[in-house]
DNA sequence: AACAAATAGCGTCATCTGGC
DNA sequence: GCCAGATGACGCTATTTGTT
């Protein structure tokens, strides 16, 4: 609901925290071995980086999407067992009264 | 209607884990 | 040991719900 899932990428929501703020490329090597080189290589770890994060944004909405069925099952069976729970006290009620009527 | 608190969902980072 | 994927934790926004 929250999120509109298509403003992705370049903290569109501001909701980057403190230390992913400022340089997004915090994490990225940094080596000068020639301004060409240098720059081919800071645009490919940028691109490996703009990969990482999309396929973990992938990953963390299927582990949420996985971890609800998850929790939903549960619920389904907690239900059907409380359902089973009540039968059965309901049973034993019924056999107590037809023994002790037989006394 | 206006507001606050609760809830749901998202993206990112850090860490764990299993396969190679 | 390294790497990719899974997951917990965090901070954030949007929506829903209860209260005045």
């Amino acid at each position: 609901m929250a999120v509109t899932g298509d403003e992705t990428e370049t903290g569109s929501t501001g909701d980057m925290t403190s230390y992913q703020l400022g340089n997004p490329t915090s994490s990225i090597p940094q080596k000068t071995s020639g301004p060409h080189h240098s720059q081919t290589s800071l645009e490919e770890a940028l691109k490996k980086r703009e990969l990482r994060l999309m396929k973990n944004r992938e990953a963390a909405r299927e582990c949420r999407r996985k971890k609800k069925e998850y929790v939903n099952c549960l619920e389904k069976r907690m239900e059907i067992l409380e359902n089973q729970n009540k039968t059965l006290i309901a049973e034993i009620k019924a056999l107590k009264d037809i023994y002790h009527h037989k006394e």
